[in-house]
DNA sequence: AACTTCATTACGGTTTCCCGGAATCGCTTA
DNA sequence: TAAGCGATTCCGGGAAACCGTAATGAAGTT
């Protein structure tokens, strides 16, 4: 089994939870934090003493506090780590369950598990840490359809960004000029339209306000 | 002490450390739910057996499964409960930390603690319990000013109401149907339009995108 | 009854958004 | 090189939203 576990959580009752399992899974060598700096720290000093952790269990939100974090978020710290120390396996142990956000983290970062906490979470999370082990992906019941659904699957970074900026507050001729300042193709008002008009179509929102809200709702924004 | 206690929460691991502070208390008569449907049940059963529960420590959203609930949240089992059981403390043992869920909560329920789930968040829930033994409110320290902020304060349900029916795609003159028909005041469009501008200045909002968009975002719809 | 006050409603002009058609550009293929 | 095709851009008319102002209505006050 995985020689050296990470876990990043900063609920300490939800680690508690994980010690027990891992405790189960034969895994005796388990630490735990509850910030992604921290989280961060633990792996480069591991990598430097030769002895570098193997697995990698983490939450996605952390709660802000009086502490000033580098990697506020599970995914700045994925990201970061995916570059620097690819061999570590991730396994994602989180309550967020909308499609589109799971859909994005597991396509950039190609992490190895994505678990959903609820209910079933420690269970399924155990038979994810034994998949993970023999190299094998593991997602949860719950979100599995994040992969094969295609429904959404051709809205890329434009659109994002697109209704990131209406999202803020800007009209789309705003957008329009912000685009062209910032070399952003489309950028000219009448592509705006028409892209916006695509995702109404493929959301069935009936106006652009109903887009924002569906793009907020489902995580995508 | 409370004698007898119920715990509403579906992440197992979350009840493990709620079992383990109260344990600490010296709470020997505590019992888990993870479904809110569960909690209602047993409350009423507990009044028909003359015994009830005298506490409550419920979280307020949990996931949807094939089980379909009547109460599908915890603000659902707490509605119902206040009514049908004043007598019972509540404490409600939550993630959520924007402002105007928590303010709302507390003034239409009147619950007797608010704990936010994080970093501290068990050893709060510990004062919370006795703080509310003794018949004080507790509210942790993280959303206190929920209560003494006024920024927001002169926020009312037709607000609400308005930026969710904006939220659903509606345009602000089927709103203004929609109100006529349902006798709803103010249901002219005049009035409609005056009300979002009074919240766009209230919000700093832009435009009514904008509007609905920070809406979402402090968990106002 | 006349007056004040405040909320609601009505109205008109301006801006933004919405939507379709047509022209242009860039790239591929014949 | 020409033709074809999709993406982008330009344009114009109509709808919805925006914004200020005036009219109406329902209190309570003098």
């Amino acid at each position: 089994m995985f020689k050296k576990v990470l876990v990043a959580d900063d609920l300490g009752s939800i680690n508690l939870g994980v010690l027990t399992i891992a405790k189960n899974l034969g895994l005796n060598n388990v630490e735990r934090v509850e910030y992604c700096d921290d989280a961060y720290l633990r792996i480069k000093k591991g990598l430097l003493d030769n002895d570098p952790y193997d697995l990698l269990i983490t939450d996605l939100s952390f709660k802000e506090d009086h502490r000033t974090q580098k990697y506020p978020s599970g995914e700045d710290l994925i990201k970061v780590l995916r570059k620097e120390t690819p061999n570590l396996k991730i396994v994602v142990y989180s309550i967020e369950d909308r499609l589109q956000k799971v859909r994005r983290l597991i396509s950039q970062y190609n992490i190895n598990a994505y678990v959903c906490k609820g209910r079933k979470g420690l269970e399924e999370l155990s038979k994810a840490v034994e998949e993970v082990y023999e190299d094998r992906f593991f997602i949860s019941e719950q979100v599995s359809h994040a992969l094969s659904n295609k429904t959404t699957l051709d809205i890329d970074d434009f659109d994002v960004l697109l209704l990131r900026n209406l999202a803020s507050g800007k009209s789309q001729e705003e957008i329009s000029l912000d685009f062209k300042q910032k070399n952003i193709t489309p950028s000219s008002l009448s592509s705006i339209e028409k892209r916006l008009n695509k995702l109404k179509i493929q959301f069935s929102a009936s106006n652009t306000i109903h887009l924002v809200a569906i793009g907020k709702d489902i995580g995508l924004i």
